[in-house]
RNA sequence: GCCCCGAUAGUGUAGUGGCCUAUCAUACGAGUCUGUCGAGCUCGUGACACGGGUUCAAAUCCCGUUCGGGGCGCCA
């Protein structure tokens, strides 16, 4: 019965079975190594030449990377782990090919194009691992908390036959014989479940945008959390993300110490309140690090760069402008609206809003944006006979990641990314 | 979509008109070595993205193509 790598050092001075993928073996003239490696870590097995001279002689010329499984027993020894299997039966599974197109345990650091093109071999590698392992406790995280505070999940459709938002590109898809497009966000569709009485929804999905960006921080599909709620303001959503996010990364300090260490992150936990600063204020904040910018005028990355990239934290930009903010936002007075963003420095998290709940309102704001209320009738109809108040946010799972890890290109925290250029694997 | 930059063995690099028959590391192959752990040592295989041009001479200069990187816009 295989066992885990990571279970080796429970099952000391007994027989056990681990099974993966010889990332190494060292050959001197009377004993080898083979370091085996399986998703929760790696062991040395160990062969003497005496008593074993044809499997050591197979074994010399063992490619990297083919996947065997050992039977042997477990000892203490002088191995840096300080413990190490005695191999006494080895199948080979699989052969690896030679030479690899990106070596697993080099010490040689490969473009990112050359990792994302052999993706499955830079998965291997244990820090890789460790991030998916991590964002995997993020979004586990975030769920169990929705579903402990009441909320329901949900799925909705991710082909859709209107723009959700007006602003972003979409991507066309041909839906028999009328065109669709692949959804940009559930937004619509989550305040529909308000009108449903659903009171409290969250759905983890992905998202799709057909912006031609080639940014750090940019994807084509990206991994959306969103979450909506009825009866509540801005200010009650704003706390629950504060509380969602102070959640996640204590889990990850809990549950990840191994993956941190690998990764060389710091404990993520967070010990601070999240700041609210409006949007008039950050431009007053921009306007003294001698930026020119009108209270209006939307925050560009050098803004965001400026006054956001010396804090080196969570906070919240309030009241921004209706103008720079979609119909369904919720107005505070004729300037301003009560949407928000989450940022950490000068990258966006999140943005979320309390919402218009008004039919009225909400169709005045789809005309002000050029918007036809018409196509958007499935929407505006849920409005019409009895909208509770709500509100809500999304926040990005891959950028989320960056941001708990300190990495700089959302490629990096997403599995297989999908780029302007790049659609496989 | 706009601006800037780049492309040399499997991987990562050196190279700035002739000294390039192209550097180094790693990988790969052969050999050697009684416990390694980035194993060591010896030998070997392996590359100038593609097409055109300038020149006595091009990895090097020019043009185009393809692919990629960075920045901006926009956003999560």
């Amino acid at each position: 019965m295989r066992i885990l790598i990571g279970k080796v050092k429970d099952h000391m001075d007994s027989e056990v079975e681990i099974s993966g993928w010889a990332q190494n073996i060292r050959v001197m003239s009377s004993v080898l190594f083979i370091e085996l490696r399986d998703v929760s870590g790696t062991v040395q097995g160990v062969l003497l030449r005496k008593g074993n001279e044809e499997l050591f002689n197979d074994l010399k010329t063992i490619p990297r990377e083919t996947v065997m499984s050992i039977k042997g027993l477990a000892v203490k020894s002088q191995a840096k782990i300080g413990y190490e299997v005695q191999i006494n039966h080895l199948d080979i599974l699989n052969k690896a090919e030679t030479p690899l197109p990106l070596g697993v345990v080099d010490r040689i650091d490969s473009d990112i194009e050359t990792r994302l093109e052999n993706r499955f071999l830079d998965l291997r590698r244990p820090e890789i691992l460790s991030i998916f392992k991590i964002q995997s406790t993020i979004s586990n995280a975030i769920r169990n908390y929705f579903v402990q505070k009441g909320f329901i999940e949900i799925h909705s459709p991710k082909i859709v036959a209107a723009a959700t938002e007006g602003g972003t590109e979409l991507f066309p898809v041909k839906y028999f014989e009328r065109n669709a497009y692949l959804s940009q966000s559930p937004q619509l569709y989550k305040e529909i479940m308000m009108s449903a009485g659903f009171d409290k929804v969250f759905e983890v999905a992905p998202a799709f945008r057909a912006e031609e960006h080639n940014t750090p921080r940019h994807i084509n599909e990206f991994t959306s959390l969103d979450m909506e709620m009825s009866f509540v303001d801005d200010n009650d959503v704003m706390d629950v993300l504060e509380e969602v996010i102070k959640t996640a990364f204590r889990s990850v300090a809990d549950s990840n110490q191994r993956e941190l260490e690998i990764l060389g992150v710091s404990n993520p936990t967070i010990d601070y309140k999240f700041r609210r600063i409006t949007y008039s204020e950050y431009v007053k904040m921009a306007n003294e690090k001698g930026i020119d910018l009108k209270d209006g005028e939307d925050l560009s990355t050098l803004v965001l760069k400026t006054v956001g990239g010396g804090m080196n934290e969570f906070y919240f930009i309030t009241r921004w402008p209706r103008a720079l903010k979609p119909f369904y936002v919720q107005p505070h007075d004729e300037q301003y609206s009560r949407g928000f963003d989450l940022q950490f420095g000068e990258l966006e998290i999140t943005s979320g809003a309390q919402r218009v709940h008004s039919p009225e309102v909400l169709v005045n704001n789809l005309k002000a944006k050029g918007l036809n209320p018409e196509s958007f009738a499935f929407y505006v109809n849920a409005f019409r006979y009895g909208m509770p108040p709500h509100a809500g946010w999304a926040i990005g799972l891959e950028r989320l990641t960056m941001v708990l890890l300190n990495i700089s290109n959302i490629r990096e925290t997403t599995l297989f990314p999908r780029d302007r250029t790049r659609v496989t694997p």
